[in-house]
DNA sequence: GCATGATCATGC
DNA sequence: GCATGATCATGC
């Protein structure tokens, strides 16, 4: 245990000089934890054992910073690792919860959301399955979090969506696909014991839902390249749509061949039936492998090309699913409706009578809430007949949304069923007339 | 011509 | 070694 330091209620950098002492160790090194503190000691909140025992801190009500003085709200977030061995965060960091009636009145310079969250500082931890909270080590130095400039405009234009919505009546239908990094997430049991909330403009209740800050946003401010020059322009604090659009606009009406040469791309020889997304990439990064801006909102580019009579060539695949996995999800719980809940940058290639492929459209789209549920549908039915025959599953004909289909290297690609044999790997496809439908709807 | 099954090259 | 974002190939 240390030596006490003190520090001043009344200044973030006091508290953040503090809260270093964290670092490098856990909980109970730095402070002793009572005996009686029970099972708070093994798997309490430990950002509740934190306050208490760390900072010996009661904070105020719920809609003010936990340091009301400081103006600095306290969040304790779990890190895990990625194949690579790199920090990631666990989840998405809860901000704060929201209440659809006061949300309806709000101003974003007195909301609820910013009076609280303006200036957080954000202890991470390292997660370990089947450990005590208090055992859990802080790995890397707090982070005394201020929204960056050219995140904060970003944020509060996703702020004005979610209440958007419920001013409109639909807060029942809201979805994190609706927003980039600010994210409106389902809070609360979920299950069929769910409380609902009422909402001001319409009389079906809706989930309860808080602010967060979407993980892949968490992601990349773990990352440390928050502040990598990419798609946007800080001095036009433009949208991410508007900086989309500017980086495409010199490619539209051209060829593969075109855009290849225009940015001295030697890959066309290649093969990879990933192609085109990955020139995509390419011009969104000026030359790099990722988009910084698509990850830290969780956007998924989906290219779509078209046939000579403009119709989608091919269905949009999905990542595969493991058969013993899907009988034993929840819908809520599922990699598809998590993708499907996502913001889309659909970018679409047209193929023109002399055989060629342009670029002729990128719009962004996020799916509505009845066709989440008609998905839905889809992956239940698959659900249950993956129990039942695992080689027997919803095919296109079947649902005018989604279907399963192969999904692996080859057919010798296979994995386990509840059947007992090896069947080859599956995922879920969005339907080419679907999306025909999508894309020829107004944006 | 469409529905379904099979497969590609790449990057991590 | 495998997931990924897709396209190719075949039979009806």
């Amino acid at each position: 245990m240390m030596g006490k330091i003190n520090y001043d209620k009344k200044s973030a950098d006091s508290i953040y000089n503090f809260a270093k002492q964290l670092t490098g160790r856990s909980l109970a090194e730095v402070v002793q934890i009572p005996e009686n503190a029970g099972n708070a000691r093994s798997r309490g909140n430990l950002g509740s054992l934190i306050e208490k025992y760390f900072f010996e801190h009661v904070p105020p009500n719920i809609h003010l910073p936990d340091f009301e003085e400081a103006k600095l709200e306290l969040k304790t977030t779990g890190l895990v690792k990625d194949s690579k061995g790199n920090f990631k965060a666990k989840e998405r960091l809860v901000l704060t919860m929201i209440n659809y009636n006061s949300l309806a009145k709000e101003s974003w310079e007195s909301s609820t959301l910013l009076n609280k969250c303006r200036l957080m500082l954000i202890l991470f931890y390292f997660y370990q399955k089947d450990r005590p909270v208090i055992d859990f080590k802080f790995p890397i130095e707090p982070m005394l979090y201020q929204m960056p400039e050219e995140d904060l405009h970003i944020i509060k234009r996703d702020w004005e969506t979610i209440r958007q919505k419920v001013r409109e009546g639909r807060a029942h239908e809201l979805s994190e696909g609706d927003t980039f990094y600010l994210g409106a997430c389902r809070k609360g049991s979920g299950g069929e014991d769910e409380t609902l909330q009422e909402q001001p403009f319409s009389t079906i209740k809706a989930k309860t839902r808080a602010f967060s800050f979407k993980q892949t946003y968490l992601n990349t401010l773990i990352a440390g390249h928050k502040n990598v020059a990419g798609l946007i322009s800080r001095e036009l604090s433009i949208s991410i749509e508007e900086a989309t659009k500017q980086k495409l606009n010199p490619y539209f009406g051209k060829t593969l061949n075109e855009i290849a040469d225009d940015i001295s791309y030697e890959g066309l020889r290649y093969q990879a039936k990933s192609l085109k997304h990955d020139l995509l990439v390419r011009i969104l990064s000026n030359g790099k492998s990722s988009v910084p801006e698509l990850d830290k909102a969780g956007i998924e580019m989906k290219t779509i090309t078209l046939n000579k009579s403009g119709k989608p060539k091919e269905h949009m695949s999905f990542p595969s699913f493991k058969f013993l996995e899907i009988v034993n999800e929840k819908w809520s719980d599922s990699s598809f409706c998590e993708k499907l809940e996502k913001k889309f940058l659909l970018v679409i290639f047209q193929l023109g009578r002399d055989n060629q492929e342009r670029l002729v459209q990128a719009r962004y789209w996020n799916m509505p809430y009845e066709d989440r549920n008609e998905a839905q549908k889809v992956w239940e039915d698959t659900k249950r007949r993956v129990a039942l025959d695992a080689r027997n599953l919803p095919k296109a004909s079947e649902n005018s949304i989604a279907h399963v289909r192969p999904k692996a290297r080859n057919s010798h690609d296979k994995i386990l069923t509840p059947q007992g044999d090896y069947h080859v790997k599956q995922c879920f496809w969005l339907n080419k007339d679907y999306l025909f439908k999508v894309i020829s709807a107004v944006a």
